[in-house]
DNA sequence: TCTCGGGTACTCGATTTAGAGTGCCTCAAA
DNA sequence: TTTGAGGCACTCTAAATCGAGTACCCGAGA
């Protein structure tokens, strides 16, 4: 229940707002955007309002005040709470110091390669890779203009680290572009082979019968006895 | 619609699996397992069922027949359909060539980095570090079993991948450290001095007021009049 | 003067998701 | 012989998520 509260992290930006005045969601929201933190965390108005109720609830924040400027919907003042102040704390700590299993799209993709026939998926890694050097001139450019306005790097880490994360990635997609090409990759004549004979589209293709199967597969699958 | 349909890449899994034949949805689960797949692809049970629902309604599959084993609960047997074949083609091809925009915890954490004292950072940090190396040190490990298995690189080029992006996240927590303990990362001065002064946790050290803040976040803030 | 695009500040509902729970089975040890 | 651990194959429900929608306001241009 506390665990499954500390999800989004679009909670946590909250309180770090709330932690520097109180104010309401849409302004928290603004001020994310202001300060270019929706590139680092997921911010949509949907679940804004959704943290912030379960944040009330869970007394890391109160409400201050309601107000109505003109006749606009009415918004609601929140404040931190000392319990919020820890949380805030406590929530970051365990951010940096335990990494957490993630499942980026592309470690997905890449786990059924073998579906696509081989120069297909050559011609889309090398427009995948296009694309990560298209982004990476522009972080850089951002970066750059940043740095001139005066910020200083402590406040523009999370892009730098981006962005290390990116050049990681081209230099892999380049690489597997190339030890695709050149055959290096083992494994790659079957694959060429087994599309070219129409074969089925798999993640393990068939001449290998996958080798993590074992007998296994067999287990749950063959008895297939009593249809009803 | 169907761009939402596909969010969750365990249905392209699904898909995957029946693509080699038909069976139910358990056993893709299990076949996924026995893959390893489950480490690139978010499985759990609640999302599967969900999932074929979700591909059966939008024609990708179809059940074949159902059949009780014994008294255990009943099972359903689904196919791949024409359109099926198709869709995973279609995504596929989606998911490699072009980018998808993520949002990693660590990014997310970073941003928020000038919250924590710079001591209980930088320790956080070294912590952090020793677990990456730690989950590296196994990653290479299952690599190196694997490969002795027989297992072309082909068919484990997403660990490949997942291990070069956990490199690259060591490698860039130890400049950080560095940076840090040096105070070759400009801020930090102003980070230490706010923290002793017993100042407001921000992600904008107050010394700054935040440079990208211009006078923009007044806009939103400062209409504090007809309380209600 | 009218209006039209863009910003403000939320609300709503349809999906999705996570994970615990269920009832059945098998096998092995006491 | 019983008992209990563990696997099978789902089902259920509470919570989270997302995007579209709403209702208002303001200022610039025709």
């Amino acid at each position: 229940m506390a665990r499954s509260s500390r999800s989004n992290p679009l909670a946590l930006a909250v309180l770090i707002c709330l932690g520097e005045r109180p104010m309401h969601p849409y302004e928290a929201a603004t001020m994310l955007r202001q300060r270019h933190k929706h590139e680092s965390v997921r911010l949509n108005y949907g679940s804004l309002y959704a943290v912030v109720d379960s944040l009330e609830r869970r007394g890391l924040i109160e409400a201050q005040e309601t107000e109505r400027p003109g006749r606009l919907p009415e918004r609601t003042i929140y404040r931190l709470t000392d319990k919020g102040t820890a949380e805030i704390q406590d929530w970051l700590s365990e951010l940096i110091s335990a990494p957490t299993k993630e499942y980026p799209a592309f470690v997905a993709a890449l786990s059924f390669l073998p579906a696509l026939p081989p120069d297909t998926a050559l011609a889309l890694l090398k427009e995948r890779a296009v694309s990560l050097e298209v982004e990476l001139a522009a972080a850089r450019g951002a970066r750059e203009y940043i740095q001139k306005l005066g910020l200083p790097r402590l406040l523009w880490v999370e892009n730098e680290f981006a962005m290390v994360l990116k050049e990681a990635e081209i230099d892999y997609v380049h690489r597997l572009v190339e030890d695709i090409t050149s055959g290096r990759l083992e494994g790659v004549e079957q694959w060429r082979q087994m599309h070219d004979e129409g074969g089925a589209n798999l993640m393990a293709p068939s001449p290998w019968q996958h080798p993590l199967d074992e007998e296994v597969v067999g287990k749950s699958g063959t008895d297939v006895k009593e249809i009803s």
